[in-house]
DNA sequence: AGCGTCACCCGGACGC
DNA sequence: TGCGTCCGGGTGACGC
């Protein structure tokens, strides 16, 4: 993010050419430049009246043609923006989408094998894959039965594949439901309701019954079912 | 180079 | 009740 004044100077007059996405990343393409857009965990972005008073927390305002301004709002601070000409300093280095056509069972295998990492934080290195968080990478492991601490080298052929499988499932759903809103910052989704093992420690395992287990794996809250999962070796 | 760890940020939850 | 402390998320910076 330039300063607020060469910002301005740039934005001035870009018009706004297309809505798209790179993994967690917006990316509005303008005419001379790419406006990325990280919402981190309590940003937000829509469209107002110019007319509308400022909220609390809105960080960014950026006036749009018809009487409108786009609204970057964000309580934490942790969102970020950049208007870039170079998105690839940004995005570059980003693995593949969970979605798209390049994240195969193979490739997982074959990409697992070639670390030597904790299946969790693997998981949820962007470079690695781009686009699964904290809840995501728990719900995906509970459901391909891989304890989190697993070894990445270790998994086999058929687990990556179950892998797979659960890693687009789990983002499938999350999308279906709006996303998850565990706090009062995240608003309007469902996918809360329907959590197998995140933010549920000592509660049954859907599967088994066992109570869910909180652990912390790379500095992050991580939840496992300690029958259904098991650490092998 | 590649990996693990920490700081960033804030309002809500919690403990005294 | 009020005050202090902790917590959680994703990622860039930092250090080993």
């Amino acid at each position: 993010m330039p300063s607020p004044k060469k910002f301005k100077e740039q934005i001035r007059g870009e018009k706004i050419i297309e809505v798209t996405r790179r993994a967690k990343y917006f990316i509005l393409q303008l005419s001379n430049y790419q406006l990325l857009v990280h919402l981190r965990m309590s940003g937000d972005l829509y469209i107002i009246n110019s007319s509308e008073k400022p909220e609390k927390h809105d960080r960014l305002i950026i006036k749009l043609s018809g009487n409108k301004s786009l609204v970057f709002n964000d309580t934490r601070k942790f969102g970020r923006v950049w208007l870039t000409a170079n998105p690839d300093e940004i995005l570059g280095k980003l693995g593949p989408e969970p979605l798209g056509k390049e994240f195969t069972p193979q490739w997982l295998f074959t990409s697992l094998h070639k670390k030597h990492r904790q299946l969790k934080p693997i998981l949820l290195d962007q470079t690695f894959l781009a686009g699964l968080g904290n809840i995501y990478t728990d719900e995906a492991l509970h459901i391909a039965r891989l304890h989190p601490l697993g070894i990445s080298d270790s998994v086999s052929q058929k687990q990556a594949k179950v892998l797979h499988e659960a890693i687009r499932k789990v983002l499938k759903e999350g999308i279906r439901r709006n996303g998850a809103s565990i706090d009062w910052v995240y608003r309007g989704g469902e996918f809360q309701n329907y959590f197998r093992v995140y933010d549920r420690e000592g509660e049954p395992c859907i599967v088994c019954g066992t109570p869910i287990q909180r652990l912390v794996v790379g500095q992050r809250g991580t939840h496992v079912c300690p029958e259904c999962q098991k650490l092998t070796r």
